[in-house]
DNA sequence: CGAATCCATTGACGTTCGTCAATGGGTCTG
DNA sequence: CAGACCCATTGACGAACGTCAATGGATTCG
């Protein structure tokens, strides 16, 4: 490993090559992802056919359904997921719209 | 899109393909990432050539030192960063034996 | 040795997070 | 209509987070 040679007094900030609007967005779907409960519903998701119905994630998790409707709430805000109401029940499933950057780390988990 | 058809009062638990301790430990990488801050250092230790130095982190952020101390550490016990002193200085780099799976989400971001 | 520099740790504070209980609005069935 | 079911929202609470000020250890320079 090659350490710098440094002089005292004189440090050298490094470049930031992500634009900080960028960087506040990746941290945003991170932030959405970085909760155990909430990372296994996005994997569901993502391997799911059909949309699934929030019904089947309260039956899957010990948590209550309020917290798992937070959940969902969450990644909807992240804009990891999207919401079609039929009759009673709410489907879920990746957004079409996602964007390539959310797709990406998706992709690279699990 | 297709929606499935379902009968009132009967869910479908999906199966979850990732086992609960891989889940938990890839939830721990994406904390560790999910904070603006951290991000850019982590974005910045992938794409640097030689290991960078604290001081150069400090002068970089508009953060106290103490909280780029305290955001390496949170960096540290992910293991997905490496530290060497040398004299006065802190030498930061990616971890060496960081895990794939680590480094899949890293390459996926920005 | 004494002063200056670099950095980690500690303690404190306000904010955000994850969870639950309670509530309420929709929708279907009898 | 009345009851059952599904789900979102609200309010509350403890835990964790991001930040800073203060402190202290280690190292280098004069």
């Amino acid at each position: 490993m090659v350490l710098p040679e440094r002089e005292r007094g004189v440090c050298c900030p490094p470049t930031l090559k992500a634009r900080p609007q960028k960087v506040e967005q990746t941290s945003e779907i991170l932030k959405a992802l970085a909760d155990p409960t909430r990372l296994q519903i996005a994997l569901c998701l993502r391997d799911a056919k059909e949309p699934v119905c929030i019904c089947d994630f309260t039956a899957t998790f010990d948590i209550s359904q309020p917290t798992v409707s937070h959940h969902m709430a969450k990644l909807r805000e992240a804009g990891l997921v999207d919401v079609t109401k039929r009759g009673i029940w709410s489907f879920y499933r990746l957004a079409p719209d996602l964007s390539p950057a959310a797709r990406r780390i998706l992709d690279a988990i699990g």
